[in-house]
DNA sequence: CTGATATACTTGTATGTGCAAATACTTAGG
DNA sequence: CCTAAGTATTTGCACATACAAGTATATCAG
């Protein structure tokens, strides 16, 4: 069934992106980007979530806290959690009340939060973090070879903006 | 202040890491990986809504229609567009809606739907699609030579998953 | 033809998200 | 001091998402 008025649309995106994409150079890689991120954090979601019981994004929050040496600002948080500070209130407000995680005042500013682990938060991550970490090897680390590790490293950090939202 | 009971919160996770990923080999390029994804959706997100009022999630199911020749069935959109098919329904719902898109009952199955382009969506891809091929390439292909877009590409779909879900 | 199982899609539900506005505090200027 | 502008965080809101269960159709064994 010919449409007149669409006599190509399968082409329409191919001509578009040649316009502007000298050869269509580099989609392929991108869209590689696109199908790698989605698959891999679809299947360490799973894997976590079924191992330990804890949200990816939760894990999250409490390994920042751990790596910033046992606490955190809340901005700082969300930067290092790649999501938006109202996004990372409510997470924290979240393991605040599961008891992971503990808020208390900033020292100097009145304004500020920092937020700690709890006794049981650091349990938690201790028993998650290998779990994690294993997953990460497994489908990531492994299958790749130091040349092609420190060629990611290098490229996608050349890609890598820095824009804070809110 | 020492809290005995936490005597190196900082350095659990390197540990946990450590004693699983020798040497803590490719974890940069892990969290490059990252960073580099939530920074590139976010900017390219916002260029595109601010551009042409088209949301990302949106434009991609235009595209990816476009892309199959005119008109595809719910369940593949879902998975070309990396999303559920539950998710999938809904967006087609609101594109509908709009008068993007529109559904019909594929041929052959009377369970099956497919999803066409209006002519109001090709009007709106093809008005569209320059600038995301724009911000593609500004943001991620320009910024990379050759070699480094042929690693990206051959590394990272060596660590594609095909998880579907549902 | 019939019942069992599989597939295509949608809906109920709970939850997570970002933006913009609101709140609370801080800092700088006069 | 005291006001204006800036910063840290939280809420109102609207919307997007996934999972599980539900509905409708298809397929296949006997």
């Amino acid at each position: 069934m010919q449409v007149l008025s669409e006599p190509d649309v399968a082409g329409l995106l191919d001509r578009s992106m040649a316009d502007v994409v000298p050869g269509g150079r580099g989609l392929a890689a991108w869209q590689a980007l696109l199908r790698s991120h989605a698959s891999l954090m679809r299947q360490l979601e799973r894997d976590l979530e079924k191992e330990t019981g804890l949200a990816l994004a939760d894990f999250d929050v409490l390994a920042q806290v751990a790596l910033a040496g046992g606490e955190l600002r809340m901005t700082e948080l969300a930067d290092r959690a790649l999501i938006s500070r109202s996004g990372m209130t409510r997470r924290v407000a979240r393991l605040v009340d599961v008891g992971l995680v503990r808020r208390a005042n900033a020292d100097a500013d009145a304004r500020g939060v920092v937020v700690a682990l709890t006794d049981a938060g650091v349990a938690r991550l201790t028993e998650a973090a290998p779990v994690h970490a294993r997953g990460i090897f497994d489908l990531f680390v492994a299958r790749l070879d130091d040349q092609e590790l420190a060629v990611l490293e290098s490229a996608l950090e050349k890609v890598t903006l820095d824009c804070t939202f809110g």
